[in-house]
DNA sequence: CCCACGGAATTTGTATACAATCGAGAGGAT
DNA sequence: ATCCTCTCGATTGTATACAAATTCCGTGGG
């Protein structure tokens, strides 16, 4: 999609500031005319963040913003928890050195995005890390379920990377990370992929609770 | 969606009839002249299979059958294992007796239709019956996601039931998964599942390699 | 003989226009 | 007064129409 994929970006900002808010009715001429495109785009938008879980749909009655509660939050990350497992077990098989210096490349770009405060990349930088793991997996259809899983909860990271006190620990999460794959101890790897996202639904937790 | 849920089926059909052939770039004007549909509502069924991973899309060059090889079955099966497990962890500490009567009564449908020989009926209610377990889970993401891993095999696997050979194994193994579910026997559970899907999984490869 | 280039034709992506459906509100019956 | 029904407005879903992009094929050059 070319012109859809902006769109959806702008969904997810609307969603992530508040101006689209939980449970509510979504007016489709109205959002496109926000947006200056037509419905067309908006709605294929619209069916991506449905299979996110984002928004839902009603035959004939259109679509609505998802009511995230703290249940969903746990369902997302409980089930973040078995597949990325799987993913990293599956990357440590698979990964040759070469690409784990390209992912210590990635988790660099991470800490100079975190260290110059240039909030707009933090997230994207810190995304490429985590999938360019993943991906090492070989298993496609787990990474793409693994991206729709991480989209649902975007929207409450945000504040994450903002908060300072954290990017110490980020870094460090990522060091160990890289340096259990570096020796193919997957044990290791996943624990070290547990806590940091252990650590991030800590802070969404209390993010949605406030 | 109104007019594409059925186009949606209508490609399912084609695709496991080889008249889409995997690889086989999808003209979009030319299949919905076939189902009597505008394009628009054949974009949204090819979204939503996108969403499946039986069909890709490229911006600009537009939708292609997807290249299932023997590989990306095996990821299916795996992620299957994963998530059906949690799943009926999960259910098992939700389900009422209630509940669990409810899905007998379904289990009952899926053997008279194997008995009869309805043939188009046998697909749908094996689908209800083990869906009524996996929603019982409470986890609609994990719900949505084992959906769509299945709807990716579902292809392959029509010639599955038409095999009268299969059909008391696969009363039985419902049998034991309810048995399993009266006395939430978690373990037994989940391995009465995974006895299920391993035999779906070996007649599938069966069917690709041929 | 092979490759690169350019333009026409096909195909995709999007905007506009129209038909079908849903829901709110007025009006009347019980 | 409350509930039901019907109508009208608003909104969605789909078809048609048009612009942008890509692909294909023929031509010219190396």
């Amino acid at each position: 999609m070319t012109a859809s994929a902006p769109v959806t970006a702008r969904i997810r900002e609307d969603l992530s500031s508040g101006h689209l808010r939980s449970g509510q009715k979504i007016l489709q001429e109205q959002l496109a005319a926000r947006y200056g495109v037509s419905r067309i785009p908006l709605r294929e938008a619209l069916n991506e963040l449905q299979a996110e879980g984002l928004v839902v749909h009603e035959p004939n009655r259109g679509y609505f913003v998802a009511q995230l509660r703290a249940q969903d939050m746990q369902e997302v990350y409980r089930l973040r928890e078995l597949l990325e497992a799987e993913a990293i077990e599956a990357a440590c098989r698979n990964l040759s050195d070469v690409a784990i210096d390209r992912i210590c490349e990635l988790a660099d770009e991470v800490e100079l995005a975190l260290s110059t405060g240039d909030l707009g990349a933090i997230g994207p930088a810190n995304r490429a890390f985590h999938f360019a793991v993943f991906q090492a997996s070989g298993m496609p259809r787990l990474t793409r379920i693994l991206n729709s899983l991480w989209d649902a909860t975007d929207v409450y990271r945000g504040l994450y990377f903002q908060d300072g006190l954290n990017h110490r620990h980020i870094n460090e999460e990522h060091a160990a990370l890289i340096a259990a794959l570096r020796v193919r101890d997957t044990r290791a790897a996943v624990a070290a992929q547990a806590a940091h996202r252990e650590r991030s639904l800590a802070h969404v937790s209390n993010q949605l609770a406030g």
